[in-house]
DNA sequence: ATGGTCGGGGACCGA
């Protein structure tokens, strides 16, 4: 099973950029973030025509998430419990009997902002839910744009960086908090080339300095953490004309 | 500095 996470920056504007991928790579499950369109608007007929099933949570403008998907999908959520949001942010789904939880943790803009309060709110949400889930499923997946660098070595210029928002000690406790609930990030689970990111400011030649971060990520539950033989990402779409300022990320499981 | 959205100019948002 071939899992792939991609931030698109508007389906409406990458919606091409979307199928050409799907037709090289052919996932078995693609989260999408950030779509930015309300779901009457989602072309689930141009997923239909290449032979997935699609569902969404989207919203006007801003957000908004799907999962593409080779399999029927079932038992969809959208919300955390006991969490007011109007922010489109979550799609968990049940796919082969694992738990996929398709994410688009909000940025945080700053640590003095008002944003990341909502952020560390947010994280708290998850990680309650995250247990929730626990109670009811073994195999589950948490893949998405996390807006958190992990470690250092997942920054372009850590130094330079510092403890700004993707980076600060709250946020990367918050993600430390989930893997302690008994998760791997699959990408570290093996070796890797350095200085491999996920996003790259479309600003200062970000992508081509290779200035970037990285802050999608997939996480196995320790049930599936064995069963993942690859994780990487690529590049490629990063590469097209107009292109998100995110790129795929790809876990492939025996299962 | 760039890109997307809404709207019809420029503000907001992203990370």
């Amino acid at each position: 099973m071939k899992i792939a996470t991609w931030n698109v920056n508007s389906l409406n504007v990458r919606i091409e950029h979307v199928l050409e991928w799907i037709a090289y790579a052919k996932p078995d499950i693609l989260a999408l973030q950030e779509i930015k369109q309300p779901d009457e608007m989602f072309p689930l007929d141009a997923f239909k025509e290449i032979g997935y099933h699609a569902i969404s949570s989207g919203q006007k403008t801003y957000n908004g998430v799907a999962v593409i998907t080779k399999e029927q999908p079932k038992n969809i959520i959208t919300d955390f419990s006991g969490f007011d949001d109007l922010q489109r942010r979550i799609l968990i789904t049940e796919i082969n009997n694992v738990r996929i939880m398709n994410l688009y943790i909000p940025n945080g803009q700053n640590v003095e902002s008002d944003k990341y309060t909502y952020k560390l709110a947010w994280l708290n949400a998850l990680i309650a839910h995250i247990e929730r889930e626990q109670d009811k499923y073994k195999d589950i997946i948490i893949l998405g744009d996390f807006n958190i660098a992990p470690e250092d070595r997942d920054v372009y210029d850590a130094e330079k960086w510092g403890e700004d928002v993707l980076c600060s000690p709250k946020e990367r406790e918050a993600l430390e908090k989930i893997i302690a609930l008994g998760f791997c990030d699959v990408f570290r689970k093996f070796d890797q080339e350095e200085k491999q990111f996920s996003w790259w400011d479309y600003r200062a030649a970000s992508f081509r300095r290779n200035a970037g971060v990285r802050i999608d990520l997939i996480l196995a539950s320790e049930s599936l953490k064995e069963k993942c033989e690859i994780s990487y990402i690529d590049r490629e779409p990063r590469t097209w004309e107009r292109p998100s300022d995110h790129t795929p990320v790809i876990a492939e499981f025996n299962i």
